[in-house]
DNA sequence: TTTATAAACAGTAATCATTACTGTTATTAT
DNA sequence: ATAATAACAGTAATGATTACTGTTTATAAA
């Protein structure tokens, strides 16, 4: 059992998580050089993995570009914009799983113990340029 | 707008994609080689990407491991077991968003035009192992 | 309040999945 | 048949992430 010490390196980066959106190790990477100019990124990603083994942080996978860190560890979803790429929370009371019913593949494989749901579409900033453009 | 043009490699992937259950790049690739030796990984890369533009397969990315292909387009939703990693579609009739209403936060981020979501748990298989276990 | 320990570090190399490039082959429209 | 080019095999390159190595630093015990 592994006693996790004390690390400026590691509070940073919390502090950095609470205070931007679904940031990607690098972008955190970019932000604690300011506070540490020497940090390596392998740290960042260490750190990142420690926060989230520990159930502090979140690390979210999406099919386009690299994996995404969030602080909210409640049950929660979200939305990715095909246009602009930016991630959002999904405020979702709770999901209903409507299984099908029948005589054979109805029955759940396992035991459910987390689900990541990933809504894609347009975000409202884009559908408004969109229509702006039809507008011009 | 490209002209695709038939490929006897295309077609063997589309088959085996038919015949085996959210197969990796590398799977189809070890099974492609069967009937094609020279085959080469870009190849079944290329042709998986050409067919999920199409819409004839799916892309499943999961947080752990490659990417994943489903001959499946139907909307439907998968499980991973955490146990023996094996990957399960899931029978869901439909999934109701129950979304937060208040004074803000509330609303959607933008237009959902497609879901993706992932199950974690305990497939019945290693349930069945976990409770031997016990009894042993 | 030194000293031992091992976690965490910076820096770098390695890995894994995937994509891009290059010169050749095969499909298809003319 | 021939021309145009999609698709190919083979290989190199990329991007994200992890692993390694020798050093520093936080903490627990002497």
């Amino acid at each position: 059992m592994r006693r996790i010490k004390f690390s400026r390196q590691r509070e940073a980066i919390k502090e950095l998580l609470a205070e931007s959106s679904h940031p990607t190790a690098d972008e955190i990477y970019i932000k604690v050089r300011e506070q540490f100019p020497n940090v390596s990124l392998g740290t960042v990603y260490r750190n990142l993995n420690v926060l989230s083994e520990c159930g502090e942080i979140q690390k979210l996978t999406f099919p386009e570009g690299p994996d995404r860190f969030d602080c909210n560890v409640m049950p929660h979803y979200h939305f990715v914009c095909r246009s602009c790429g930016r991630v959002f929370d999904l405020h979702v009371r709770g999901l209903k799983l409507d299984m099908e019913d029948g005589t054979d593949g109805a029955e759940l494989p396992g035991r459910i113990e987390a689900q990541a749901l990933i809504c894609y579409g347009t975000c409202n900033d884009c559908l408004a340029d969109e229509s702006q453009d039809i507008g011009a």
